[in-house]
DNA sequence: CGCAGATTGAC
RNA sequence: AUUGUCAAUCUGCG
């Protein structure tokens, strides 16, 4: 208590189940503030200090052991060492013994496992042992926001706060005007870019981190195969490794400047009129360019600054081209079409969730509609979700047509021996009251249906301020308006209403909600309309009238069914 | 509001 | 057993 539990194990209860973790995440997520702000500020001294703050902090310890060890998908993966921690005790263990030998482990080689990759190669990943992963972990909470403090605004790949569809975006807003003038297009990957970084280098770019002889433990652990035995590594960095995505990052970072971006002076954020603008993924990078002469020198001047960072192009995966024959991006295709810049779902993304669609429905002959739904709607809801901010409708639409002809091969493979009116009548019906749409795929037993992708609402995505962290103190506000801004779409107008007929029905008069009272403070508010949310999608409480007008009203559905007779359909309020 | 589980996508 | 980072989403329970 005394020490805020920075300070050692004894400070918290020996019982993983009652760790106070909100109180531990605050300790990390401060501390790692003041790391930002340390750096921002150009204080090294205090940097180093907070840094190695950071790594004796029994917060930092639990916080990492958690996300290691229960969150993680791997958690159940052991490495060389053939351990995992999968109990509560066992969990407790592994946090002391971490951070009993925090400064006196020696990294372990890593276990290499084959996986398949997008274009039938192999990824050769690297899985560290459990308590490795913990390790790592700490020092990534205390090398991150120093790099996250200097990170390229426009790198986007494996960052806190950053999304795909933000690098999209950035590319859209930078060339979708009739008038923009970056048209040509170096779009270009590296060549096994985990497993080729310089370890020299990346240490020297690392530099005096508090941590640095323990990265190069990491980095120099080795690799065990099953049948091969122990090979040293003299390059890379671990597939599978904890802090191997920012490894990668602060290897490339400069990589803008040297592709030959200027900024304005006046507005650092801002690129200069005739420069190259560089959006960078990962390994994957896309240069904007006024010319296919200046996308050339662009690819020559990165080919130099990579190269003594251990680091090629993959020339498989780097072309130029100009804006108006299209590229391939984070799984969109950009292309120009009479001066608009269009972002779609690319070829392959859509190619390859139609096999994967397939072969979900040949899998699932023979099963009832409420296992189909189970296996498809996630997917649905999921692909769908990841391309709503693009022009994705006539994809959409594709897909939903790829669907309908499944699931009426995979009913009438159901019933070999029923006429199709019978089939189209059992299994498709207007299931979803929101829409007028009779050849929705549905469960009669349950009401439950398959969702289509067109009904996706297209969405514009909101970028993120181009220096924003998360890590940042100073932009606290911008990420907690962020969060509440994106989140609650349905709950605005939901909550309006409600206020405005103080959580009763006009109908019957009753509080529309399972609640004893009508809510006082702003925090019983605050769950009322999560719980309102839950009941309009359950359709307990349904809109009466024009759904987006003023006179709209929330009445239970039951009310609403009772005095109009099932004359009206609850009115769409979304989902 | 708190805890937990799951899926999708990018690399 | 297939690891890691990031983002988005859904569903449960108190
Ligand atoms: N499933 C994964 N697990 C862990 N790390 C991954 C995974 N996918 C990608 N990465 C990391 C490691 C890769 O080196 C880096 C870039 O991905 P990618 O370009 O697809 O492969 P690559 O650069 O290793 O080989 P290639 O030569 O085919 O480009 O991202
Ligand atoms: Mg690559």
């Amino acid at each position: 208590m005394a020490a805020l539990g920075v300070n050692g194990p004894e400070d918290d209860s020996p019982n993983w189940d009652n760790v106070a973790w909100r109180r531990h995440e605050e300790n990390v997520r401060r501390l790692r503030g003041r790391i930002f702000k340390a750096t921002k500020d150009g204080d090294w001294p205090q940097v180093r200090n907070l840094q190695k703050l950071m790594l004796r902090s029994w917060s930092n310890t639990l916080v990492s052991v958690r996300q290691v060890a229960q969150h993680n998908a791997g958690r159940a993966t052991a490495g060389i060492d053939g351990q995992v921690a999968l109990t509560s005790p066992a969990r407790m263990d592994l946090a002391e013994q971490t951070h009993r030998t925090a400064q006196s482990f020696m990294p372990l080689a890593v276990k290499r496992v084959y996986i398949p990759k997008a274009n039938g190669k192999q990824r050769p990943l690297g899985i560290p042992v459990i308590s490795d992963r913990v390790h790592q972990a700490r020092h990534r909470n205390a090398l991150e926001p120093e790099w996250e403090a200097r990170f390229e605004p426009k790198s986007y790949g494996f960052r806190p706060g950053r999304s795909c569809q933000d690098a999209i975006q950035v590319i859209h807003v930078t060339a979708c005007g009739a008038t923009a003038q970056r048209l040509w297009v170096l779009d270009a990957d590296l060549t096994a870019a985990f497993d080729k970084i310089d370890h020299d280098r990346l240490l020297a770019t690392i530099g005096n981190f508090p941590g640095r002889t323990k990265i190069r433990g990491w980095l120099k652990a080795g690799v065990f195969e099953k049948g091969k035995g122990f090979t040293p590594t003299d390059a890379g960095t671990p597939q599978g490794g904890v802090i191997s995505p920012l490894l990668l990052n602060i290897a490339l970072h400069g990589l803008e400047e040297a592709a030959g971006v200027r900024k304005e002076r006046s507005d650092p954020q801002r690129t200069k009129r005739g420069s190259p603008s560089l959006i960078r993924y990962a390994d994957d990078m896309v240069a904007l360019c006024y010319s296919k002469q200046q996308a050339e020198d662009v690819k020559t001047r990165l080919a130099a600054w990579l190269a003594p960072r251990g680091l090629t192009f993959n020339e498989d995966k780097t072309r130029i081209v100009h804006l108006d024959d299209g590229f391939d991006f984070l799984g969109f295709t950009a292309r120009r079409r009479n001066g608009k810049l269009l972002m779609k779902p690319s070829k392959a993304a859509v190619k390859r969730v139609r096999h994967r669609l397939s072969a979900e429905f040949r899998a699932l002959r023979g099963t009832n509609p409420a296992t189909v739904l189970a296996k498809i709607n996630p997917i649905v809801r999921g692909w769908a979700n990841y391309y709503r901010g693009a022009a994705s409708s006539i994809v959409f639409a594709a897909l939903d047509v790829h669907l309908w002809r499944l699931t009426y091969k995979w009913a009438c493979h159901s019933h070999p021996h029923k006429p199709r009116p019978w089939i189209v009548n059992r299994y498709f019906g207007r299931y979803n009251p929101d829409r007028q749409d009779r050849w929705v795929f549905g469960d009669r037993n349950s009401g439950a249906y398959l969702p289509k992708f067109a009904w996706t609402k297209i969405v514009r995505h909101r970028l993120v301020r181009g220096n924003a962290s998360p890590d940042d103190p100073a932009q606290a506000g911008y990420w907690a308006e962020r969060r509440s801004k994106n989140q609650p779409l349905l709950d605005r107008r939901t909550l309006h209403l409600l206020r405005r007929q103080h959580g009763t029905c006009p109908i019957c008069g009753e509080l529309l909600l399972h609640a004893d009272r009508e809510p006082q403070s702003p925090r019983e508010w605050e769950q009322w309309h999560r719980t309102a949310r839950k009941a309009i999608t359950r359709q307990i409480i349904a809109v009466y009238g024009n759904g987006l007008s003023d006179d709209a009203r929330l009445v239970h559905s039951f009310c609403l069914r009772r005095t109009t007779g099932g004359q009206q359909e609850p009115a769409p309020l979304n989902s």
